[in-house]
DNA sequence: TGTACATCAGTGAACGCGCGTTCACTGATGTAC
DNA sequence: TGTACATCAGTGAACGCGCGTTCACTGATGTAC
């Protein structure tokens, strides 16, 4: 009974929280990342811009928790999209990965903008925080996906371009742990699929491709193609 | 005598605009486009905020002018990067061109942002004003380089993906008129060329690849081959 | 060469705006006996 | 069931900040006779 009354001014809470990040959400999506405003999330709320620091000690907290959220909501999307095809089609995962990061950002191109525009002015993105950690998981999935078409793209992709010192010490450690008998040309190349992913989509994503074609997502999905097929695809 | 003293009053006019420019440059590699003000700028020339409107009418009018000259010199550095190699090997232009566009946005992240990144707060870029022509100029150039490859890429890329009707009209009809013979496809292929340099040039000037490699140049440089090669080079 | 006038760059003060953040406070919700 | 107390969400006013833009003005620079 206690419990109860006292998870309910928990549960109170978190809701207020949600609609706080809710807001903030929708306010980017009019004006983008950098007009996330307190006093404006409150106004909308009907609340005075100070009671805000009940729920976040200060503006930088709530963009992080912002970020946060949208490092996990893209992973689980991606994820999803790579459990969707059968393990022994690696090829077919990459391009399930790849059409699920462009859908999610032609679909939410704020939260695109959030994770990999411009830095919002005058915040300082916490190092180590819950948002690098997030994003490692978005990449660790990339690396994954090349190391299962490897024993097929290596037949056709160049090696012995890299070494691993061209890597981060903390990258190569995670890969030899998971995939002991890849080579730092799979490294490389991954980085590389996640680049000619990125290119497209933030050409899109940023307007650049609305006066050359009427249909970006057949340039992508070419881009696609040509991918797997680079990477081995029998 | 009469013209000169009146050109001297011109001469000054035209070193106090660049003067202003050059200031806000500044401002923007501080601490990004959006944080280009006319009052910093005028308190870094020793003036009232005021006398800025006497050489600019509004902020917008400043932006819109810095973003003008960023494009003609990047287009002016990716035409001279062209002209270093003779026209006999289009796959090393095509490089050439690749490898100026990243040298510049690495040196000048700043005016990569401003040019690339997110919509500066409160500004609306004029439409087909000069910025929209100069950048006409950028992306005309890669067709044209895409195009003097083509009748060997054609050998090895899939052909028949593409219609015309993919394309924007004016840039279809701007791509018939200096290449007769050209087919969708290759239009197709010109944009998924620069989609391929934009990716990992973005990555690397937001500081996606920090965490990740210590030699971005080195995979840049793989794509590039990777990319001429699969255009046919021979 | 000298004087009367026009041009024009820059001043300084003001307008109205929105912002993040702090703080002493009120009043309702829940707790303990 | 009723009363005294503690917790805590939210108030409202204030602080100090920087911004874009306007406007009547001063004073120097250049022009015409």
């Amino acid at each position: 009974m206690t419990d109860q009354i006292a998870s309910r001014r928990q549960r109170l809470r978190q809701q207020t929280v949600r609609e706080i990040k809710d807001i903030a959400t929708r306010q980017m999506a009019a004006a983008g990342p950098s007009a996330i405003s307190l006093r404006a999330i409150a106004r909308d709320m009907g609340m005075t811009a100070g009671a805000i620091y009940g729920y976040f000690d200060t503006r930088d907290a709530l963009i992080t928790a912002l970020a946060t959220d949208v490092y996990n909501r893209l992973a689980d999307r991606e994820e999803a999209a790579r459990r969707s095809v059968p393990v022994e089609d690696p090829w077919g995962r990459l391009v399930a990965v790849g059409l699920a990061y462009r859908a999610w950002a032609v679909g939410n191109p704020e939260e695109f903008q959030l994770l990999y525009g411009d830095p919002v002015p005058g915040y300082e993105q916490p190092k180590d925080g819950p948002i690098t950690v997030a994003a490692h998981r978005v990449c660790a999935m990339l690396t994954q996906l090349v190391a299962a078409t490897w024993a097929d793209a290596s037949t056709v992709q160049p090696t012995g371009r890299y070494r691993w010192s061209d890597f981060d010490p903390g990258l190569v450690a995670l890969v030899r742990e998971n995939h002991p008998e890849l080579p730092p040309d799979a490294v490389g190349l991954a980085i590389r699929v996640w680049g000619r992913m990125h290119g497209l989509v933030t050409l899109e994503v940023y307007g650049h491709l609305r006066n050359l074609t009427t249909t970006p997502a057949k340039l992508y999905d070419s881009e696609l193609v040509d991918l797997i097929s680079s990477l081995g695809r029998p």
